[in-house]
DNA sequence: TTGACTTGTCACCGATCGGTGACTAATGAT
DNA sequence: ATCATTAGTCACCGATCGGTGACAAGTCAA
């Protein structure tokens, strides 16, 4: 007879494998039991169906990259650069850590098409994030009269596109969007936005 | 006993139909039928089956604005305009446009899942209209050193972005991507972004 | 040893899917 | 009038889906 608790995370370790394999297009109870070579029966006696079983899932595994990890893991560095600079350099680390997570990108994607339990955790955390973000650059907002919601709201689409339509497709606007040659051009746009962005105009 | 073309003509308005309502997760041999009110069978007859049928369907419509359309008619004199507010102000009619169109928003969401003989219309049709938009400004790319390609795909891809993601979702980074008020921030974060990018940085 | 409980297996349900073969009924040319 | 063709209907196939009830086997307390 087997252990309850070592089942749960065969199941658990199967969603991320599922995903990551064949992507939320084949997920369901009976293609996931399959994976985790469980009886489909256990998901809905253990995490009360698919629902649960993703809500677990969400608050198990670690998607989303931390705020650390955008910012070279120092934070307060940020605060003292050039606001362009730093937004700049922000979206960029943003960029590379996400096309360092299939399983995250996979989520996104899902998210476009349809809310469920894993993508509403996903949203809730990003909020958050950009709330966070947002308060420590609070008392630099006056420097600008830019929106800068809207203009990170802008960028970080962009990156959130081009990250997930990178996963089957080659070539976005003439631009390969598959290759690290592409994404270095993207990258050095991404600065030049933001740096240009921010800078004072020429002419008043 | 029916007429054949008007059948076909039919089933090619339920594509169109069923798209905008239920979106294409329902979409099927199935539920077209019904909605067309025809037999399935005569699916596999007329076109051959759903890829044919997409592929009629594709031809047929016009999803895609026109390059007249988002040069408010006049894409000549957007040729004389400082490059920034041309960029600009053509992103802007882009997302307008977008935004106007609902079934062109579903097979966006589409292309986001999987390739199928819609979604490769849908992006033949976009590389070929970026390649002719590139055309008509490539007197003017020694202007700037900037990389206007991977610029226009960033932008582009943002806008993409919040159209797709504005169909059933509130708040992205903060902001109400699903109000008019919200967009109208977008829309004028997007053509400070080109002003400024694009303007003579004030220090060298 | 008995009996309650837990873990896991298996068979089954109704619904829906994509796809096909056989049929009826109307049309039109000879 | 005959007969091949065409348009459309209908019943069916196997596969897969989400979900459930019944039951065997092992565990543990009394």
């Amino acid at each position: 007879m087997g252990n309850k608790e070592q089942t749960r995370q065969k199941i658990l370790l199967a969603v991320g494998e599922l995903l990551a394999k064949d992507g939320f297009k084949k997920f369901g109870v009976n293609t996931l039991a399959r994976q985790a070579g469980v009886d489909k029966v256990l998901i809905y006696r253990y995490f009360g169906g698919l629902p649960g079983l993703l809500r677990s899932f969400g608050e198990s595994a670690d998607f989303w990259p931390t705020l650390d990890e955008i910012a070279n893991g120092n934070l307060q560095e940020f605060r003292n650069k050039p606001l362009g600079e730093a937004v700049g350099e922000l979206l960029v680390n943003f960029a590379r850590a996400l096309r360092k997570r299939p399983l995250t990108r996979e989520i996104m994607a899902w998210e476009m098409l349809e809310p469920n339990e894993l993508t509403t955790i996903l949203a809730e955390t990003r909020e958050e994030w950009a709330q966070r973000l947002f308060a420590t650059f609070s008392t630099r907002l006056t420097e600008t009269d830019l929106d800068l919601t809207a203009i990170t709201a802008l960028l970080g689409a962009a990156i959130n596109y081009l990250v997930i339509r990178s996963r089957n497709t080659q070539i976005f606007n003439l631009l390969e969007i598959n290759s690290a040659a592409g994404w270095q051009r993207l990258e050095e746009s991404l600065l030049q936005l933001c740096r240009n962005c921010f800078a004072e105009p020429a002419v008043g």
